[in-house]
DNA sequence: TGTATCAAGTTAATCGTTTAACCAAATAAG
DNA sequence: CTTATTTGGTTAAACGATTAACTTGATACA
């Protein structure tokens, strides 16, 4: 039923070669002269041929293919952000002829549960880690040797190969815009502050302030562990204006978080951006819809994953593993909710 | 350095079997002693052994992969709509035990372009083909005989299994909504009239209006072909306008063209739903954050991906490669963007 | 008692590559 | 003119499963 694929040995019959040679010109290895590379090469083009997938990993121990680990937590509940990352790493994977093999593990990983199924079975060649995975998982996964790149975390007490969003210089950004506009009480505001990339925007936002001589006031730095979600936005929001009434600028987190905060400015009766200038931190894609559209710092996610799979694919080539980090930067996206103040 | 993981023959010598005794325990099939069962299964999970994907696939020609393609225009302008899809189909796999490899093709697809990789190596048991593609590419892979299920489109004049939308019923739920709601002059507007997905809402509309015995105005009926977006949801509402007066509703052929349409009609000074109001169709989960919340027909993406992959699975794992088609059904979704007409 | 039948496994070929080891002819070196 | 080296390959053994065909001992049947 199956149509039937020609194999190395029919292109080796009708080249007049051994299959050793077909091996050899399809991967630029051993000894084979222009000509016979030629012949062997115009013979796989008139078969159609192309090397089983299965029997070369067999064989090579090479499959193909990079696995792709998010935590179904984080890809349900902030799906644009690693969705993007992950095209990005998709669309790199295939200029560099692998397949990437998603899987979402849990946020809870204990001992003795699996690993995913592909490193398991061996049918990957690498792995890309996408945000904070448990860290028994990640050391489980370290303990494989296979290559690993892990995007947008650090996780503490352990090296590995990272790209990361340039957090900081972010935070820098975002505080510097709401500075040159004229504001003095700018507001910090966000969730998960544990993960190191809100931290990271948090300290931004700290040395901004510093870099200007404006002092640090606690009170206007409202986080919490919590998740990143609008509620938490809200009610960070919300906190914050019980403490404090003379807030002309907030610079939230994230954009789940903005939005959130959006919110509750709303129904509390400040306008956007006359009353309060309000900045984000991108992992939406859809903050042009938004009443006003939300100045933010742009993330390229997209990047992001390209740099990663780059990342990986140079760990893979080479002979010495050793680690290496990328930084991928950010820049402002001016939109409304930004106002100099008069 | 790689780890080395046990081979079925490190199984079979030390539960005293063959490895054909092994592979028989691993995929239920021949005749083996509950005893014997249980001695490997002990010994399987003693070693940790799973067995290779590579070796699996060469000996048995199943790769545990399921291909994915979707063509590239289609997924970056509608990311959202088509990654939905693939998560589902992506979580479904995953329950399946199957791996989801993704590919993006040309919408472009001529005489002489290659096959997306994953089917020229084998890598694949099935394929899923998630909106319109190239009929040259779908007839090429047709000829390979591979499983596959066309998700959301139905290619004209071929036969395949598919899951669709029911595009015809959300067209109707929409319009019914507006005709209780009082309205009489409804429009439609919509680019990509030669979809199958948009002609099929188009009819729901029209059987909505018949029903309801209110006369089809074509006046009120403004499509083209050109793509589904806000710039020509814009224009579309704009035609509109400008043929006709009294328009008191409009339902959009997708959210997209929906909140092109409410650009317009804010650009007018035309206020929604008071003035004027709009359903769209969803193929974004952002609806919620635009002013107004834009009352739609919800499509279940998610849903449909599953769908697609349980029938996929069911084609590959059936004898007779029969065409089957389902079709997942959708619901009004009430926002905030209509009203009662009084 | 002799012969089928069946249960429970085993043997060995096979899948389509890669690759270490080998070889013959040509060239270079001394 | 030998002997070493290089060139351009070939041979055959893996890789780790699956599976058709076979075996062997037990049971059933006539």
């Amino acid at each position: 039923m199956q149509i039937l694929y020609p194999t190395i040995k029919d292109v080796a019959a009708k080249a007049n070669v051994s299959t050793a040679t077909v091996s050899h010109v399809i991967n630029n290895k051993g000894r084979i002269s222009p000509e016979t590379i030629k012949k062997v090469l115009k013979t796989i083009k008139q078969l159609k041929y192309h090397p089983s997938r299965s029997a070369r990993g067999l064989a090579s121990h090479k499959t193909g293919n990079i696995g792709f680990i998010v935590t179904s937590d984080h890809f349900l509940k902030t799906e644009a952000f690693y969705t993007r990352i992950f095209l990005g790493v998709e669309f790199e994977a295939h200029r560099h002829d692998y397949y990437v093999l998603l899987t979402t593990t849990k946020s809870d990983f204990k001992k003795g549960d699996s690993l995913p199924r592909f490193v398991l079975e061996q049918s990957i060649d690498g792995i890309i880690v996408a945000g904070k995975i448990p860290k028994l998982l990640l050391e489980t996964l370290c303990e494989q040797k296979i290559p690993l790149v892990i995007l947008d975390y650090i996780p503490k007490y352990f090296e590995c190969s990272s790209v990361l969003i340039d957090n900081v210089r972010g935070g820098i950004l975002a505080t510097n815009h709401l500075i040159e506009y004229g504001h003095k009480n700018i507001a910090f505001i966000s969730g998960e502050i544990s993960h190191s990339s809100i931290s990271d925007r948090l300290r931004g936002y700290k040395q901004a302030l510093n870099d200007s001589n404006i002092e640090i006031d606690e009170k206007l730095i409202e986080t919490s562990d919590d998740y990143l979600s609008m509620q938490n936005g809200y009610k960070a929001t919300e906190r914050l204006f019980k403490k404090n009434k003379n807030v002309t600028a907030i610079f939230a987190g994230n954009d789940t978080i903005a939005i959130g905060a959006m919110q509750y400015l709303k129904d509390n009766n400040f306008n956007i951006p006359n009353d309060i200038s309000l900045v984000g931190f991108d992992d939406a894609e859809t903050n042009s819809l938004l009443t006003p559209p939300l100045t933010t710092i742009q993330v390229p996610k997209i990047d992001l994953g390209i740099e990663g799979l780059q990342l990986l694919v140079n760990i893979i080539n080479s002979e010495n593993k050793m680690i290496k980090k990328s930084i991928v930067p950010v820049e402002l996206k001016l939109r409304e909710s930004t106002k100099p103040r008069l």
